[in-house]
DNA sequence: CCAGGGATCCCCT
DNA sequence: GGGGATCCCTGGC
């Protein structure tokens, strides 16, 4: 499977307190203290799955969260992963749309994927360069948060359609 | 040991 | 547009 990463979001550490990584060095995240590139999952509302990815030289916490993807391979594969079925093309938004979403439609689990090599293909899950090169990236608050929530750390396509929330939720 | 909260999604209205 | 599902992690006691 692969997928066209089309929106984020930044978490900025240890000083930053919608982040993980505020609560400190933990049994929990710890992978966002270690060297740069390598995935951070952890499980929320006691039904989803999110992936981030280790920014910061080791020692240092700091994360981008993927909350969307447009999907390129395997979307049959996605589809029986996130029962969805895919009627005509604006059914697979459904797929990979929403940071749970994305990873229900991979299979990514905090057991098989914490910690894994995302620079390494050899990882099983990575992130690669396709050549596609982004233009008009938008910015917004981040979502779903409480805390620090004004500030313009969401990052995503503009007009794409497999933005969550159509990339409207509070712009600028 | 236990209570509370959480970077979400889905279904129902 | 709103609420319930559902469980892991952390911190306080």
């Amino acid at each position: 499977m692969a997928g066209r990463i089309v929106e984020v979001e930044a978490y900025l550490g240890e000083k930053d307190p919608a982040a993980h990584a505020a609560a400190g060095n933990t049994m929990r995240t710890r992978v966002l203290f270690g060297p740069p590139g390598y995935a951070y999952v952890y499980f929320i509302y006691g039904n989803h799955y999110c992936l981030n990815v280790s920014c910061e030289r080791e020692g240092k916490a700091g994360s981008v969260l993927f909350r969307a993807l447009e999907p390129l391979l395997g979307i049959e594969e996605m589809a029986r992963a996130r029962n969805v079925v895919v009627h005509a093309p604006r059914d697979l938004v459904k797929l990979t749309s929403g940071p749970g979403r994305l990873a229900e439609a991979f299979g990514i689990t905090r057991e098989r994927d914490n910690g894994c090599d995302l620079t390494q293909p050899a990882s099983g899950l990575w992130i690669g360069e396709d050549g596609f090169f982004a233009k008009g990236i938008q910015l917004s608050c981040r979502i779903g948060i409480t805390k620090a929530a004004e500030d313009r750390l969401r990052y995503f396509l503009g007009g794409n359609i497999f933005v969550s929330r159509g990339g409207a939720l509070r712009p600028s």
